[in-house]
DNA sequence: CCTGAAATGAAAGGCCA
DNA sequence: TGGCCTTTCATTTCAGG
């Protein structure tokens, strides 16, 4: 199982820093127990053995204008393995399609899409997605309320599970 | 249209904070052309004011261990309000749950979980999920692979959109 | 609402244990 | 490795435009 290079210390840096990514290094060290310099050091090192791939503010995007958003599943004509490269290669350049994952089952993928309202997300469908290439199917579900949107991983299930194997 | 209250630095700040949420305030003031002190009262204005909801750490689930990644949609039997109240508060117990958002159409939630392994995903899905109260109809995709991940919001889309109302 | 300066406090590197 | 010391740089407050 991966994860194993990590003693506790590095996964309570991890899960610190994925409750909040602002917090000073200080605070940091403080926290897992450690003082400031070796724990600076094992916070490049998590960032550079890439656990770490970045840090982001949570913006509200309602407050910001994108009052839409929208789960498609999409399904292609071809799943040639160069046909779903092309497919994911478009979702990367189209800036509402926030998420893409390729799925197994029935659908070949599903795209995590937000918009300023819904006639921005209409032209987007029927401008962009439904002409594209290979595109066989397309079916959108409007969200019409979120009830939890929790970034990353679930430490306390990762903690269990290595308290139990040890 | 919401996000009227911020002005062109306000919005740099947020995109900026969303694509490094630990860049220095010295660095930021640099990037959006004001000093720092300024650039810090914003900061803190966007926190208050609930556009920036919080800052974290990007870890990469995969190397954590988390190798499952699955899209679950789910129905129920009753949609009254307080029946769908009690899923949601459900789906935030559950940890492997991350994201749970209410849809319209044929199917009434979508969730997003992470697990270990799939063996774990199985018997929380077993379990947990298909034992809830009022769940009716319970369908998994798998995540093969992900195409694309960008959290938040386009901040090119808001400001197109802004010049073109201006 | 901004700039600029001054004091506090944190980051980053050297070095020893 | 972690801890301590030192320098450098960032944060924060305050004066003033």
């Amino acid at each position: 199982m991966a994860g194993h290079r990590l003693d506790p210390i590095d996964r309570k840096i991890l899960a610190e820093l994925q409750a909040d990514g602002r917090m000073t290094n200080v605070e940091l060290a403080k926290r897992v127990g450690i003082s400031a310099p070796p724990c600076l050091r094992r916070v490049r090192a998590l960032e550079e053995q890439g656990f770490i791939k970045g840090y982001h503010a949570d913006v509200d995007a309602r407050e910001l204008g994108f009052e839409v958003q929208v789960f498609v599943m999409v399904g292609l004509q071809s799943q040639a393995e160069s046909d779903l490269r092309a497919f994911e290669g478009r979702c990367r350049d189209w800036p509402l399609v926030r998420e893409c994952h390729m799925l197994n089952g029935e659908v070949d993928f599903i795209l995590k899409c937000a918009a300023p309202d819904l006639s921005t997300f209409q032209s987007f469908l029927t401008g962009q997605l439904l002409t594209a290439p290979n595109v066989a199917s397309v079916k959108t579900s409007l969200v019409i309320r979120g009830a939890k949107d929790e970034p990353g991983v679930p430490f306390d299930v990762l903690e269990e599970r290595l308290s139990r194997s040890a």
